[in-house]
RNA sequence: CGGAGUGUAGCGCAGUCUGGUAGCGCACCUGGUUUGGGACCAGGGGGUCGAAGGUUCGAGUCCUUUCACUCCGACCA
């Protein structure tokens, strides 16, 4: 991708009504606008890039855990949220509108009603059992305070997953399969995060789990044991809480951003649904079910808030819109010219998400190049510059922003190198 | 939903107290000079001052109503 030619407004000025690094440095950079409305966001190309590619990870580690990915309408009939009792419980955060017909309809906030519809249309026997469908799709909630950008968006990413059981045993089998792919996810996307026991909230269930990511920023309080793995949102222990339940090791507080929630569902939807299979003794028994949400949106947010400096944002190597920025000092110099286009072609042979900054107007100097490349924070700039007459350019990483002289022929392969 | 604040050019803001031709910086357009860390000079385009109503000879400014957005809190997979 040239620079030149993509839709990429960064700004030095922040608009003042945004607080949060992450939507700060979203909007400087360029991911994303405000659509008007609160909680709104238009995603531009570079946000929809990244977005992308978070969600890549996303689908790659669940296809690899056997999950199937389905996708529902955002639109959902009040009627299926009428048979579980939620169209009430979930009040005015639910939005809901008429066709034209006078039908009632919602923005699907969630979509256990109907992920759990689909199966009780499809699935009848025990033998079809277990199966894991999931969707990554857009949700609406009218939330009473939307807030910090991607962070809280009224509409948002989410990736849904929903299990299907003959037995608990099974179920709680697949819970632990999930928190394993989901602790994939999270490593890959090079994320410092913690799992914490959790309240079942409005989704209802046995037990649950969150995936916090560690940062000062985070909306959720959360205790860690300093000792073991343990750690649990405010909401389940005391606050005054000093030892840890596991191993009696020190409990800490501590600050996270819930990215990942995983719960025990059992047959809390199917029950009401009457969503059920036949069983070996051609009994009919109801499914026993977990579901797992990954907020793949406020993923991006989060990088950021784990991953910045004060010139702005820096991305992990499977978040990076692009992994590597060539940057021409003088795009009017026909020789840098040549040069980057030769690196750059070499590196899209590669494989490597490469952009080249060929802007060539007079007003766009070596110095706008850097600090975008700085505020946007692709993981490695390559600059063309006058040193090319010795046969060197200059390798930039944007983590330290540590630079070094690298000769031209074998900056390809370096690159190569540290990026896999 | 309670509390606080803000709405003036794409962004950041001044002007409102004390009514009198709509301003500044950045961004944008044209020309020239620059060219390795957000350049300089000259010229230029862009506004129904959130909306409605009122007071007044005259309203961005005063009054009333209303809408939107932001922050704190409560709430929240």
């Amino acid at each position: 991708m040239r620079f030149s030619r993509m839709l990429i407004p960064t700004m030095k000025e922040a608009p003042s009504d945004a607080v949060l690094t992450s939507h700060i440095l979203l909007l400087r950079a360029g991911f994303i606008q405000s659509s008007g409305g609160s909680g709104l966001y238009n995603l531009l190309p570079l946000g929809k890039i990244t977005l992308d590619k978070v969600r890549a990870v996303v689908k790659d580690e669940l296809d690899k855990a056997g999950c199937n990915e389905v996708h529902l309408p955002m639109v959902t009939p009040l009627s299926l949220w009428e048979e579980t009792g939620r169209a009430d419980k979930f009040g005015k955060e639910l939005l809901r509108f008429k066709d034209r017909h006078e039908n009632s309809f919602t923005l699907s906030p969630t979509n256990e009603e109907a992920m759990v519809n689909l199966v009780r249309q499809t699935v009848k026997s025990y033998k079809q059992l277990p199966l894991n469908v999931y969707q990554i799709n857009w949700k609406f909630r009218d939330e009473v305070r939307p807030r910090f950008g991607l962070m809280r968006g009224r509409e948002f990413l989410m990736k849904d997953a929903y299990s299907f059981h003959s037995t608990t045993q099974d179920m709680q089998r697949e819970f632990a399969l999930m928190e394993e792919t989901y602790k994939k996810i999270f490593t890959r996307l090079g994320l410092e995060f913690k799992v914490v026991e959790a309240d079942s909230g409005a989704i209802g269930g046995a037990g649950s789990k969150e995936f916090m990511i560690l940062a000062d920023s985070g909306e959720d309080t959360i205790m860690v044991c300093d000792s073991c793995d343990f750690g649990a949102n405010i909401e389940v222990v005391s606050e005054d809480e000093k030892v840890c339940p596991k191993c009696g090791g020190a409990l800490s507080q501590t600050k996270g951003i819930e990215a990942g929630h995983i719960f025990q569902l059992g047959t809390t939807y199917s029950k009401p649904m009457r969503a059920e299979f036949l069983n070996k003794n051609q009994k009919l028994e109801p499914f026993v079910m977990g579901t797992y949400g990954i907020g793949v949106s406020r993923l991006l947010a989060g990088i950021i808030e784990q991953n910045h400096d004060e010139k702005g944002a820096i991305w992990t190597k499977e978040s990076a819109p692009f992994l590597v920025d060539i940057i021409v000092a003088k795009a009017k110099n026909a020789e840098q010219m040549e040069v980057a286009e030769r690196v750059y072609s070499e590196l899209q042979l590669k494989g490597i998400d490469v952009i080249l900054d060929d802007r060539a107007d007079k007003k766009i100097g070596f110095g706008v190049k850097i600090k975008d490349f700085e505020l946007i924070g692709i993981p490695y700039a390559v600059v063309i510059g006058n040193d090319i007459s010795n046969g060197n350019v200059e390798l930039i990483r944007r983590d330290g922003l540590t630079k070094e002289i690298v000769s031209l022929d074998s900056i390809v392969e370096l690159l190569i190198e540290r990026l896999t």
